[in-house]
DNA sequence: GAAGTAATACTACCAAGGTAGTAATTGCTT
DNA sequence: AAGCAATTACTACCTTGGTAGTATTACTTC
């Protein structure tokens, strides 16, 4: 929920969130399931329990077994992370992201313009 | 140096490496005063025994003190970061994770005009 | 109803970041 | 020389993520 602190996610937790974002509401068993990696199941258990006292999950029980769901949304965290790195790195500045991106990486000619089409649509809107 | 899990920086962490990046080699005192943080002496002087064993800077003695100077390049781990991120959130997608920051933040026209020549920038060289 | 199985609860550990106190050293200043 | 100030070394502690074992509980199946 609130000011928890949203970004500062470990890789296994941000994994877990993003399992209950596309799967919905699942048990542990889907969820471990789901991961993809190779995680005993308590480990899962463990994990979604600490995630509860954080606030980032909330479970209720079916039958004797427990169906946890994401109690942030998706955005909220994209958001926070992604805004937190580009204070972090760029000191706020969205070019310098986009641009240190742009260097780094292997862009393809039908990214460049998929960008182009993204910063017209935005023009327009302001 | 070498795969040293450069992204997985703490925040205390990536703050010296900023200030001796921007600084040059400095001693602890000096770090402790440019992080502007309110930091006691010893929490400094500490983290940069720690991350000299991580192999993130490195140190000479100038008569019986320290100077520390950074043993990773900034575009490495800038790099590095972002590079991690764009995978974890956004699985690689580059044109994702643009579109996500303009959706999220404030961006005035002029930032849009440098995204733009960046764009174009980008499209003579490949 | 006895045995097996699946689920949760509890406990424990390790590593790393972060924070800082205390001790020891050494050099400077009066 | 005596004492103060700066500096490093060592130690300790807390938190959090990550991982998992063991114990307990409860349901299912024969």
């Amino acid at each position: 929920m609130q000011g928890n602190c949203i970004h500062r996610l470990g890789d296994l937790q941000l994994r877990i969130l993003q399992v209950l974002w596309d799967d919905g509401p699942s048990s542990v068993a889907a969820v471990q399931r789901a991961t993809g990696e190779d995680l005993a199941y308590t480990t899962v258990a463990t994990m979604l329990r600490k995630m509860e006292a954080r606030g980032l999950v909330t479970h209720h029980e079916s039958g004797r077994r427990y169906i946890y769901r994401a109690a942030v949304k998706r955005d909220e965290v994209t958001h926070g992370i992604a805004d937190r790195l580009v204070d972090r790195l760029f000191h706020g500045s969205l070019t310098g992201a986009v641009n240190h991106l742009l260097e780094t990486r292997e862009v393809d000619p039908d990214e460049l313009d998929d960008l182009e089409r993204l910063i017209q649509r935005h023009r327009m809107r302001s």
